[in-house]
DNA sequence: GCGACAG
DNA sequence: ATCTTGTCGC
């Protein structure tokens, strides 16, 4: 897919902080996606101490999770893991293994947070912007915000609030196994967030697009 | 000032 | 994220 790439990449955490505040105001919390036909997975993980990132998208065909296409990309770590900055780091990567892709995906579930961010901007948002496609904020754990435990059964979900706020939903995609954090990333309401979840979720607590990308980015080979 | 803190 | 085997529970 073409890929517009962002100019003058922050540098510093304090440059960062001041283009999420700028770029939040961009995030669309509505549903403004179409028909869904491919769902794409993206995740990341570090070779070499961490000095290189490693970004690996997988495609798959909507609603048969069938595997259609991957790609991987690596490059130079350039920004430290900062909580609430985490989309600097793994940006740049993950923009070069979407360029590659032959297939153009009409969904995008990503590692991490979307709207449930302290400025309202996690990766999955940020993501979502620069490509201008829907995309969601699939997180296995807490970054803001209170919640109360869902109830054991799959489907199950209690929302995530911060500031008075409802940024996600806590949601149980398996019974008794741990909630995993979801969040409108760009153009997906929340409930319609759930439900894609849902449906990309077969027997692992993780949905098949984002369990099948963190093994390509993870996973040596 | 003291904790919390996606991956 | 990453270093890592067996083990407990459904």
């Amino acid at each position: 897919m073409y890929i517009n790439y962002p100019k003058n990449w922050p540098q510093t955490a304090s440059e960062a902080v001041a283009l999420q505040q700028e770029l939040r105001s961009q995030v669309v919390l509505t549903d403004q996606i179409g028909p869904v036909n491919h769902v794409a997975g993206v995740d990341v993980g570090f070779e070499e101490d961490g000095t290189v990132t490693r970004a690996a998208v997988v495609v798959l065909t909507f609603p048969e999770l069938q595997l259609v296409e991957s790609s991987l990309a690596r490059k130079p770590t350039t920004f430290p893991y900062i909580p609430g900055l985490l989309s600097f780091r793994e940006i740049p990567a993950l923009l070069e293994a979407l360029e590659q892709l032959q297939t153009n995906p009409d969904l995008i579930l990503v590692d991490g947070m979307g709207i449930a961010h302290p400025r309202r901007l996690g990766i999955a948002s940020h993501l979502g912007i620069l490509i201008d496609k829907p995309t969601i904020g699939v997180g296995k754990s807490l970054l803001v915000g209170k919640y109360e435990m869902p109830a054991m059964e799959k489907g199950s979900w209690e929302p995530l609030i911060h500031k008075q706020e409802t940024i996600g939903a806590v949601l149980r995609t398996r019974d008794k196994i741990n909630p995993l954090f979801i969040s409108t990333g760009h153009k997906v309401s929340l409930p319609t967030a759930i439900d894609y979840v849902m449906r990309c979720t077969t027997k692992y607590r993780l949905p098949e697009t984002t369990r099948l990308a963190h093994n390509l980015a993870s996973r040596k080979k």
